[in-house]
DNA sequence: GTATAATGTCCTCGAACGACGACATGAGGG
DNA sequence: CCCTCATGTCGTCGTTCGAGGACATTATAC
């Protein structure tokens, strides 16, 4: 999944934040913030602190990458190896 | 590349940046933040604001992602794709 | 030697953050 | 019905953010 809003990133958190059966305050606590806090990144806070959410991140196991802007291709094909990759290991997501 | 902390977010903003051929002046007024803030964020500013990390991430075209936790593997094999993606594509910058 | 640009640091200021407690709602279980 | 849990919202408080200006340093060019 890509992120390009806070709003992006907070859908992420709560579908992995559910999948993983934690509710707020578990998490909250589990990476120390409030929960009021996770609350309001889960609805796509914008102010919310950079290291605070790498926490998050952290604590339920959500490797976040950047890499270099999809050159549009390797070779001349057009294959999206991400989107394969991705489904190949099976990211439900 | 995998960010997991401030620092490292900075420092692929930093390359990247660089790589464009941009001062962090150009950079910044270009996202429209203060000049010494973007310093600060080079640097691995941990309290930095979520949006506008996410605007300069944009500016400076650098598609940010996350997904499901590398599963150990998809078979039983070690290989691991992501790095084989990674070079592949040529994500040396 | 003198400009010019890029980067890093220090300062003040108003605004927003995150923590915490309290309360309301909705879903289940006793 | 009552109770518990999960979630969302409001208000207060101390802390920190981001903007903007000023200055030092280094490197490049005139």
């Amino acid at each position: 999944m890509f992120i390009r809003t806070p709003a992006d990133l907070g859908a992420a958190i709560r579908d992995r934040r559910k999948s993983l059966g934690l509710s707020q305050s578990e998490l909250a606590k589990r990476v120390g913030v409030g929960r009021q806090w996770l609350v309001a990144v889960e609805h796509g806070k914008p102010g919310a602190e950079l290291a605070l959410v790498l926490r998050v991140l952290d604590a339920i196991n959500m490797p976040l990458m950047t890499g270099a802007p999809p050159p549009a291709a390797i070779g001349a094909s057009d294959i999206n190896l991400d989107a394969i990759i991705a489904s190949a290991r099976g990211d439900a997501s």
